[in-house]
DNA sequence: AATTATATTGAACACCGTTCAATAATAGGC
DNA sequence: GCCTATTATTGAACGGTGTTCAATATAATT
């Protein structure tokens, strides 16, 4: 026991931060626990602790850099679409399939693994980015469509909620065959129905 | 240790579910376990593996408690209310009030515990009540809407998982001050745009 | 009364997150 | 080069978890 310094402290957390992703990606939130995390890195569960206050911690790490992914990914995919409706359908896709693609990282962004941290509030940087992603389709939408700005931002929260809540239900695999799948349908007929009235031309 | 027949197995059965359901709706799924559990009904933990081949067993007969809770509830909800676009409103802030209302027991219909659990099939006789309870909306949707009956079925699952996703969202006491409060001006601003083709009368 | 059947137990196993005194290796002063 | 102070790292320990199962005590049967 003593000190090696094969990495500088901030080198150790990025190390850490990048097995904390690794093993959430790969397995699971489930399977994150503080001796495979030492494992992985090659040191002791201990000197997790001297990097991070708690698991709950690190995973709040991992989560703000998968809403920074997600974030991007959004983004990308609009890059290519044509203005107008496309837009926001290819945002609303965006996020299912990056869902979809990073099922083990999405999901933990909504499961607490802990008692207490369902009570703690989020600390102000993650909140801040958490916000700078429901910005995105309140700005989509504003862009690309004859929406009163007044509303454009309660019909793009309530428009990401409904997302939310139909690609929550869509991963669930145990709900397939209830009508639950087919997310994609869903997504259109919500974005058809909720913004018809703000197109300049029907759809 | 030997038989003590305080109760008959069927007795015990009902006394262990009954003693989860307390514990899940008073504290939280998180404050489950077994040890608890039994000290609660006054036998060993070992006992419970005896009428439930583990945990993730209880839980799921107790979120199937659940369910059937919620669907009376959400039935008796539309008693008292007029024909009409009324029926599908008060059926989404039933759905929005029983969650708010049995917070623990809503949050463990979608918390999984387990790691296996979420790979594994839902028994039928689970799939069978989540079926009805889905097909709520979309009942009440024919009944109440012009809507033809090819649609109500799509549109009824759509609805659904978008209430499932502003009520989510609202919940999650995190999520405050991100402009995800509200939940009941959300539902409203869904149902009027997504019926309002359907309505006789415009609302 | 002896035997069989069954209900109940609790110690045991392999995990978990977290803490912290002990320790080993480095850095700095002389 | 030596000594000391500082710091990084450890791993055993604590109190928890779900689950198993041989042992046991009671009831039912013969």
């Amino acid at each position: 026991m003593g000190r090696r310094k094969d990495h500088s402290p901030e080198e150790l957390r990025l190390l850490i931060l990048g097995a904390t992703r690794n093993i959430i990606e790969n397995k699971g939130l489930d399977a994150l626990t503080a001796r495979r995390l030492g494992q992985k890195i090659g040191y002791s569960p201990g000197t997790l602790y001297n990097l991070y206050p708690n698991l709950d911690a690190l995973i709040l790490a991992a989560n703000f850099d998968t809403l920074g992914r997600l974030q991007q990914f959004c983004l990308a995919q609009l890059k290519d679409k044509a203005n107008g409706f496309s837009q926001v359908r290819a945002l609303a896709y965006a996020y299912l399939e990056f869902a979809e693609n990073n099922i083990n990282c999405w999901t933990a962004l909504f499961a607490y693994k802990s008692k207490h941290v369902g009570k703690k509030k989020l600390p102000i940087w993650y909140r801040k980015r958490l916000d700078s992603v429901f910005d995105l389709i309140e700005q989509v939408l504003q862009k690309n469509l004859d929406i009163p700005s007044g509303e454009a931002k309660a019909t793009g929260r309530m428009l990401w909620a409904c997302l939310h809540g139909i690609t929550t239900l869509a991963l669930d695999s145990r709900l397939k065959s209830i009508g639950l799948d087919n997310p994609h349908e869903m997504i259109d007929s919500l974005l058809k129905k909720c913004l018809s009235s703000y197109l300049s031309a029907p759809p």
